[in-house]
RNA sequence: GUGGCUGUAGCUCAAUGGCAGAGUGCUUGACUGUGGAUCAAGAUGUUGCGGGUUCGACCCCCGUCAGCCACCCCA
């Protein structure tokens, strides 16, 4: 073991057991997305670093993202998100495509971070996007199969909450607190942020050495605790009756503490935490009103969000809900007695497998005994036993695992003998 | 990027600076045509890696790699 070249830092190896897992994630993300009319698309894993540097005030991105000379001496980078490539191929074929647009993808991600738990450096994220819309009622539908989602794995209200707040509210209460300036704002927008990382007494002290006054800090916290603040926005109320129609409100609270790191969102904005103590992010969105603009299109609002393949296994474990999946595709083993009886164990199973039956034969003859623990070991649910007395007497024999039961069969009735049996 | 904790058998973990251990799993047998259960026997180690101190290092020191935790950041 000593020997074996280490995989890269913070990459991911996908063992059967974890693929499975990932591909059940696929699943219920691909099932959700397209219950409400999503579309599947995909961009380059490898985009120029030009991409991202062009979006303003995300110096981030060139520190936290794998950067590589190619051939020809230009700047890679392995895609961090899936947002600016998005907006270019929306920007690419702006005029032809039919709005509003509704795009779901899932791929991998990288960035350059230090891994712990929960955090890697490479990842899968799911990315939907409802683009050419600017309504509260969209804004709801993304929100809506945030919550859709967490039904289908699983997760009930009570463990998962998507919190939301919108900026423009936020907006209009600092200018309350005569918060008028864009630095100032962007200092405010940090200070809130912040506001769950710090106890109450150094958050204080931290609002009042950026330079706001204890009057700017007393209405702040005012705000900050003002769960009903959203019923001053039409476009909240709105939402969170859009939100009572599709059935989700129970999954929904309003939170005036998320306002959400990035610069480009310009209304709602939203994320998945779990109920527990540690609560991790799950996902987290927002409305933004110039998506294609940066990227040289027209104006164009939209709502989207992204959610991350690591944390949610996480959350899952924490509420035993991770699923039992099966790992071995095959339902039926055909044991090889001895060298004799090998090819008529070929045999019988070309045939199961001609009636669409998975089936796995073993790969040479050994002790029956320890065939039996081999199926035992890798989950198949029906053993067959096919030695020189049932060859002479056109039977076979067919063990249940689960019941330990075995029966004799008719070799012309194997098929539908093993179909009744794999009936749910 | 900063700081801290950890790294010993496949896995979970022991071992005052003095012979490298347990549980579990694994292999084989009891069972000559049947897995799980029981019993018995057996195998398995570059103590993450590289240096140093020491008569002697899993243990102390330095470095390094990896994991975890807190920051930072969160697309």
């Amino acid at each position: 073991m000593k020997n074996i070249i280490q995989a890269v830092k913070g990459t991911r190896e996908f063992y059967p057991a974890e693929m499975a897992l990932r591909n059940w994630m696929y699943a219920k993300i691909k099932a959700v997305s397209q219950s409400f009319g999503y579309q599947e698309y995909d961009g380059p894993f490898l985009e120029s670093i030009e991409l991202y540097a062009a979006k303003s005030g995300e110096e981030l991105v060139k520190e936290q993202s794998f950067v590589f000379p190619d051939r020809g001496g230009n700047l890679i980078t392995l895609r961090p998100e899936l947002t600016p490539s998005l907006a270019r191929m929306v920007a690419q074929k702006q005029n032809q495509l039919v709005y509003p647009l509704r795009w779901w993808s899932f791929g991998p991600f990288w960035r350059y971070e230090k891994p712990q738990k929960g955090r890697t450096r490479e990842f899968f994220q799911w990315n939907i996007d409802l683009i050419g819309v600017d309504c509260p009622e969209g804004d709801a539908e993304l929100v809506a199969i945030a919550a859709d989602f967490f039904k289908a794995v699983d997760l009930s209200s009570s463990e998962v909450k998507i919190l939301v707040n919108d900026r423009r509210l936020m907006d209009k209460q600092l200018i309350k607190l005569g918060v008028t300036s864009v630095d100032q704002k962007k200092a405010m927008l940090g200070i809130i942020d912040r506001r769950d990382k710090l106890n109450e007494k150094d958050w204080e002290v931290y609002v009042l050495e950026s330079g706001f006054s204890q009057a700017q800090l007393d209405g702040l916290k005012a705000v900050l605790n003002d769960k009903e603040l959203y019923k001053t926005s039409p476009e909240m109320m709105r939402f969170f009756n859009a939100l009572e129609s599709m059935g989700v409100a129970d999954y929904v609270d309003y939170d005036p503490r998320i306002v959400r790191g990035l610069d480009y969102y310009t209304g709602i904005v939203f994320e998945a935490r779990d109920v527990g103590e540690s609560s991790r992010a799950i996902l987290g969105g927002g409305h933004y009103g110039n998506l294609v603009e940066d990227v040289g299109g027209t104006s164009l609002a939209g709502v989207g969000f992204a959610m991350g393949d690591v944390v949610l296994p996480l959350i899952l474990e924490q509420f035993g809900k991770l699923p039992e999946l099966p790992l071995n595709p095959a339902e039926v083993l055909v044991t090889v007695f001895d060298a004799d009886c090998q090819v008529y164990s070929l045999s019988i199973a070309t045939a199961l497998r001609a009636a669409n039956i998975n089936v796995l034969v073993y790969p040479e003859a050994a002790k029956i005994g320890k065939q039996f623990k081999f199926a035992d070991r890798v989950g198949v649910c029906y053993v067959i036993v096919a030695g020189p007395d049932e060859r002479d007497q056109k039977i076979l024999q067919v063990k249940d695992m689960r019941s330990g039961e075995q029966t004799s069969v008719k070799i012309g009735d194997l098929v539908d003998v093993i179909k009744k049996l794999m009936l749910p």
